[in-house]
DNA sequence: AATGTAAGTTAGTAAATACTAACTTTATGG
DNA sequence: CCATAAAGTTAGTATTTACTAACTTACATT
């Protein structure tokens, strides 16, 4: 298989690892075994697990930041933009397992450069989150008088207690049902003359 | 050492570990030097390492629980005692970093009988603290058109989101007054007449 | 056709890991 | 004072883990 390719395809099945049995359940062997090639094969990508661990992160922020990006550009309002977010991250949930696990409840906390990393992420994050509201300001779509910043606080902290709980519930629907809810509320609380 | 002090500094010490390296660093090794015994006193207090989280689940529930339990009897209010809740849970960060890392983060998920068992403490968690909104309606002191229920998973939301900033900022002061300015603006909106 | 390179293999190794067997120390109540 | 049980020790073991050396295959370029 090319390189390209390959390496893509070990980050998936890593991140697909880590979402069914944390980080505690990921091993070399058993990322070779998915990807149907001997253990000695991954050095010809990696220098080793941790640097598989870093192009994890690499491809969690190219992920989370395309998705703003791209919605970004599609929709019109910042009251869409945000619910094209949300909805983004609660499908990934249930495609990709490992991305919710990583980001939102940071298992890689325990590392010194992984955790540094993570936190310019989420920081970087919800700096493009609050340019979107404040954006929504300048053209009225989005009340004058609340706090972008905290706003954008919120609203991720809406996504992060849905996913984590959808998560620990063993994914029942009814929970995503009860983070539409947070997510309706707060989007009411950014209408202008609210 | 007597039995069940020793049983209790190894919950105590496993929490920590998890709080500093993750689930995916903490070891039977680790455990033993940092009680000052041996790998094999261990197993005369528990069965083994799953044994030992179990363990460590319980203490958690003990004092999720126990802190909702006392606080509700000390404080008069619902808005104060939502407030002891948080300023507990905020402070319990600095302390035991572990019980932040498995209950937010649930690190542990991977392992379906342990995630069942957090779920359960989590709804557990938020149907007390619901009960404690219900309460503040009843007498008056919380705003009447509010849902109790989804008032206490925003609040729950608000104490995870701001626990996990800052362990993944590494505990930047700044990052707790920003999730103060969180739950002053969720207190603000239980209040009556609001 | 020769050659070099990228992607893969087999077969190993040293270290770490969870756990156990067998023995020793310590303390306590009859 | 001594029997007993609890709490501890040393010294292991089988397995797992991340990683490496040495070799093979596939294939594109000269």
């Amino acid at each position: 298989m090319e390189s390209s390719r390959r390496k893509e395809q070990i980050i998936s099945i890593t991140l697909n690892i880590i979402g069914e049995q944390g980080l505690a359940g990921l091993t070399i062997a058993k990322i070779a075994k998915n990807a149907k090639i001997s253990e000695a094969a991954l050095y010809k990508h990696f220098k080793g697990k941790n640097d598989i661990l870093e192009h994890c992160i690499g491809m969690i922020e190219k992920r989370l930041i395309g998705t703003i990006r791209s919605l970004n550009k599609e929709e019109t309002t910042a009251i869409a933009i945000l619910t094209g977010i949300y909805n983004t991250h609660i499908n990934h949930i249930q495609v990709n397992k490992g991305v919710p696990r990583i980001i939102y409840t940071s298992e890689i906390h325990s590392q010194e450069n992984f955790r540094t990393r993570l936190f310019t992420i989420i920081e970087t994050y919800l700096h493009e989150i609050e340019e979107i509201i404040v954006e929504g300001q300048k053209v009225n779509t989005v009340s004058q008088v609340i706090s972008a910043g905290q706003a954008a606080r919120r609203f991720l902290s809406i996504i992060q207690f849905a996913a984590f709980r959808y998560s620990l519930s063993g994914f029942n629907m009814e929970i995503i049902e009860e983070g539409n809810e947070q997510l309706k509320e707060f989007l009411h609380t950014l209408e202008p003359t609210g």
